[in-house]
DNA sequence: CTCGCGCGGTTCCAAAACGAGACCGGCATC
DNA sequence: GATGCCGGTCTCGTTTTGGAACCGCGCGAG
């Protein structure tokens, strides 16, 4: 089995993780989400090679997950998040709470705030029915219809 | 800059990536909180080749996520999820709600059900002071204490 | 007009990561 | 004492990656 074949299994995990997990992937889209556009600037931010940057923004918008265009002063590319994109998010907070969680000894190195408030995002895990947070104890696997 | 030297960049979603972010290891952590716990048992499950699952769960042991033991029996190892590890779930379970939205055409391959309860787990972004949920629009970086 | 420059993008090659499968020592069973 | 399963290692050929040079385009300055 490829590694690509991985997602043909019917797993909403596996699915996601064969176009998202890689070494830069989620960093890319990282960068987008704090406002990079351009090639220039996500290669200079992230330090990956112009030849692997091009193959990655290749595949997310293939994906579906970042829209290429012209920008307005039609100058140069934009690389921007589609809805699709943008609900990636919640995605790179879960893997922030667990980074400030156990690999930021010094503290967080950023709070995220939630806009004129002065609260701080974080993810949670509930369930919709009793609204309680729930761990990975608390959930038991059960089929869905897409399983195949 | 090397890929691992990311890993000192004050970045609790950068920090992360370095250990998790890979074509593995995240399936790995899957496989862990759905009972796996043998090496033979995480291979055949995940088709990875057996020199690439014998790194990868190193990885995971010397970053107190995995944790490598006799099993009571004596007679064979196991690699359990450390609290560390148990942790991770959420991030598994952002990336399934992800799945389940843009990739599971047929409906969801698997319910995640609370246990003796009729819901379903699902992650949330909430601003923890006004508790509301929130997008990624709605949040503002800003410099915290790890900032180095 | 031409020169230089920044832009996104491509090509090439060496190095690193990876997959497949043979092999190993320990242990238990027959 | 042969067999089989276990976690783990070794070797080797393939794939992926990084780094740097190179390319065509549009632009603005001289």
């Amino acid at each position: 089995m490829r590694y690509e074949d991985l997602a043909d299994l019917p797993c909403s995990i596996t699915r996601p993780l064969v176009v998202l997990g890689d070494r830069w992937t989620l960093l890319i889209l990282k960068a987008s989400f704090a406002g990079v556009r351009r090639f220039n600037a996500f290669q200079s931010a992230l330090g990956i090679s112009r030849s692997r940057l091009q193959d990655r923004l290749a595949r997310l918008v293939d994906h579906g997950i970042l829209a290429r265009r012209q920008a307005d002063d039609a100058d140069h590319v934009e690389y921007r998040l589609t809805r699709k994109g943008h609900d990636i998010y919640p995605i790179l907070m879960a893997i922030r709470d667990w980074g400030d969680t156990y690999m930021a000894p010094d503290g967080p190195p950023a709070h995220y705030r939630h806009r004129d408030c002065t609260g701080e995002a974080h993810v949670r895990l509930t369930c919709d029915a009793c609204g309680t947070d729930v761990t990975a104890h608390d959930i038991v696997p059960e089929a869905g219809p897409g399983l195949s």
